[in-house]
DNA sequence: CCATAAATATTTACACTGGAAATATTGAGT
DNA sequence: ACTCAATATTTCCAGTGTAAATATTTATGG
């Protein structure tokens, strides 16, 4: 038996949530509407400005999750006690992973003008990844100087090119021909001692 | 005196092109229509179907000029016989720079659904930037092997990081305080002896 | 020079979109 | 029971991309 349609949902934010995420996913970000939505949760078009406010609060709150479980995924394949370098390459491995899972929600996680950019619960899922990928990036070997000059610039400089690989590849802008078996673990540097 | 009003434009794909790219960068791409541009140029809003088809195929002209200009800021910025190190150095600021200045462009350029990804021009262009990049990517001393892994590991290599560094900056991912006084040749690791 | 075709632009129409405003229904607290 | 806040609906509007039919200009071949 199917659960009664009553006036309050019930659930709503969750429902829209998954359900806009899963569209977000088939038909792409241009393809992503509120009535679609809407009429798959089985809601009218303007039942979730209550919960989101309009579309930019809907993308953020999916942004949001994407940057927790993008987190979650990373912590999940690090061992605590493991050296670092291993920890890197499986948390290197688990962000590749998520990007090549979720391109479209990948991308959008780095739009510049379809967010809420101050929102406060983002800023904090961001910060979260931030500093996962901090620790990961320390002893890289790659600067000179202080501890502070080397494990600044390492933080840049892991994100980025962790970043711009998931990126270029889940966009299609590195051709086959240069990617024969080429993975994130083969790009990342190896530590080398400082000269 | 103004132009007297043509039924014919006469240079009607360049006007929509600078117009478009200009509303592109005030408003954002969720800002951009073709009939602001249709307006702003003065023709009809149906006109440019002539010229692009439809609104991926101009963005798909957008984009694919800005891969050009792009390719061309690299260029000139290297000089021939400069070491290879420097015309990293120079190229990678080339890159950066781009990105800076036109930051809706440069996050356009790498999107997944809303470009004609197999357009020949753009795959051209696209090439013609590779190419440029994975010249300057020689001799990074990060990786072992034969000459022909190490050039392939490098390419994906020196691409991911500016391409990372770039879009992570132009989408406000860094916080202002891991980034003091940071830019690009920062990160770009220096050449290290193979081991 | 002229007829005809191709290129270019307009007008009209349509389905779809996000959002505002007013209204209706439900649930929580006292 | 009563009130009030939360939640959802209905109605409406301006704006969007695109298709189809039409109009105008330019180019081409006789």
């Amino acid at each position: 038996m199917t659960a009664e349609r009553k006036y309050h949902h019930g659930n709503l934010k969750e429902a829209f949530l998954d359900v806009a995420r899963a569209l977000l996913e088939t038909d792409g970000l241009a393809g992503l509407s509120l009535r679609k939505c809407a009429e798959k949760v089985g809601v009218s078009h303007t039942a979730p400005k209550n919960h989101f406010g309009n579309m930019a609060g809907l993308l953020t709150a999916i942004v949001t999750k994407g940057y927790s479980e993008l987190a979650q995924m990373m912590v999940a394949e690090v061992s605590e006690n493991a050296a670092r370098i291993q920890r890197r390459e499986a948390a290197s491995l688990a962000y590749v992973a998520f990007a090549e899972s979720n391109p479209a929600l990948y991308e959008l996680m780095f739009s510049r003008d379809r967010l809420v950019n101050d929102d406060p619960d983002l800023m904090r899922e961001v910060g979260a990844c931030f500093v996962i990928l901090a620790d990961i990036s320390m002893d890289l070997g790659w600067y000179a100087g202080s501890d502070d000059e080397k494990n600044g610039k390492g933080q840049v400089a892991l994100w980025s090119l962790v970043h711009g690989y998931a990126q270029l590849v889940t966009a299609g802008r590195f051709k086959k021909e240069n990617m024969k078996g080429l993975s994130i673990l083969d790009v990342l540097p190896a530590i080398r001692p400082e000269s």
